[in-house]
DNA sequence: CGACATATTGATGGTAGTCAAACCTGGTGG
DNA sequence: CCACCAGGTTTGACTACCATCAATATGTCG
């Protein structure tokens, strides 16, 4: 199985570890919360790689959070060109509109094979804040911080070249391993193919390449088949006028 | 009807049809709610062209509604390099976050002299969905819109030619001012200047314009100082691969 | 092993950036 | 009234970044 090789090459992981890790960074849990989190966790579906989870124009039913494996949101034009918005890494929730809103604006794809596990009742807690504050925090958190990594991508897109885009993406993705327990200047997991990070940066696939050289021959990552490693983290940063944390997220 | 003497003269409109117009295409209003809106409208202040209206990282206290000229959303990196995300005209919303948020993640400022009003109260209102259901569909669709735009937005980064994008970017406000009373095919306001569009688009001041020019030469736009008259919109929406309406929006 | 996807490298061309100069146009003030 | 100026537009010449096409590795899986 192919779980089991990316497992064991890894640390072996709780299932409900990135998720429990991801929302503990947005928001203090409390021990109820943390619980149901873990309970949640507990019943996951598997997904193949190259599976649309939704598609646009979907009404969105069912909230998920993914527990491991990679996919992204994306939209396709009518010739085949494919625009990937964002990519969806283990911790992270989709399949759940912003401010009431059950439409889906874009396509999801599972990159990698990947475990899902239903968060309809961890929504419907984090919509009562008053019983569950921390839940409720860190739903509007997570929205919140996918709008900035949007918006991120809209300067990449705009403003960047090749080389600050990909430095760009690498700095942002490690950082968001970070989160879920990778830690930087370590292999971390790098399942994207050359032509999914072309379709993220609006760049061919055999420019992703060279840029990619030109990163590993100045020492800045360090690249294997499903890994890599920033060797880096503040020179990668600093060309691609990279900024983190988040701007601060007010209280309710 | 007054409105019509108005879009004929170009000026004198009602300081609420903008907004009136905006909400109104986004759901169906009630008389109280309609009558609310023209209230809110009432007290406007004006602000000149090139002032911030808000900058990232402050919190929003202020939710108000653009009545006259033109703003956008911005950010400006480090060295100078200015990237629109998108651009506010009369009738359009700001300064509220999404769910909850309440944190700038751009600055916005004023591309002319603007005209703007405070909906706090408005905002409350659509914070009740039982009392106005309408007000509230509208709000929420305005933000739904929004994000939709800025999707759009990054595929017309990521994906198009400089021909494309400023298709694109053309046919997308045409139909905007389409809906707040500039009828296609007339002349409709275009105060931006090319730099802005640059700024937007990915794209030097000289390239658009060489790029305006092949759309004018082709007889599918015709420009004045700060007006644009699109000739064909069919053909303008094909070369962009434009998309509209907006998805439908589901009934809360 | 053979089929297939992905990565790598070279050669070539087109799209769009940069630099620079000229040209409007509307506004200001002598 | 006209000179002047600032900001915006237009055009040309040159450059560079990145796409495309093509061919070869490398790797993975049935």
């Amino acid at each position: 199985m192919a779980a089991d090789t990316a497992r064991n090459r890894g640390l072996r992981r709780k299932p409900y570890e990135a998720l429990w890790r991801h929302l503990a960074s947005l928001a203090s849990l409390s021990d109820q919360e943390m619980s149901m989190v873990r309970q949640t966790c507990a019943v996951a579906s598997e997904v193949a790689a190259g599976a649309e989870l939704y598609s646009e124009g979907d009404v969105l039913r069912k909230p998920a959070a993914l527990l491991s494996g990679w996919a992204c949101r994306l939209r396709v034009l009518a010739d085949g060109r494919r625009q990937i918005f964002d990519f969806l890494l283990p911790g992270d929730l989709f399949g759940y509109g912003a401010a009431g809103n059950r439409i889906a604006f874009t396509s999801a794809l599972t990159l990698t094979a990947v475990r899902v596990a239903s968060v309809d009742c961890l929504l419907e807690m984090a919509g009562e804040p008053d019983r569950f504050p921390g839940l409720s925090r860190a739903f509007v958190a997570a929205r919140a911080r996918q709008d900035v990594f949007l918006l991120n991508h809209v300067v990449r897109l705009g403003q960047q070249t090749a080389y600050e885009r990909l430095a760009h993406l690498l700095v942002e993705l490690s950082h968001r391993l970070g989160e879920i327990g990778h830690e930087t200047g370590t292999f971390v997991p790098m399942p994207l193919t050359q032509e999914m990070m072309g379709d993220a940066l609006g760049l061919s696939a055999v420019h992703v390449n060279r840029t990619l050289k030109q990163l590993r021959r100045e020492r800045l990552i360090e690249l294997r088949a499903t890994s890599m490693r920033v060797i880096k983290p503040a020179a990668l940063a600093a060309i691609a006028d990279f900024r983190w944390p988040l701007p601060a997220l007010s209280s309710p």
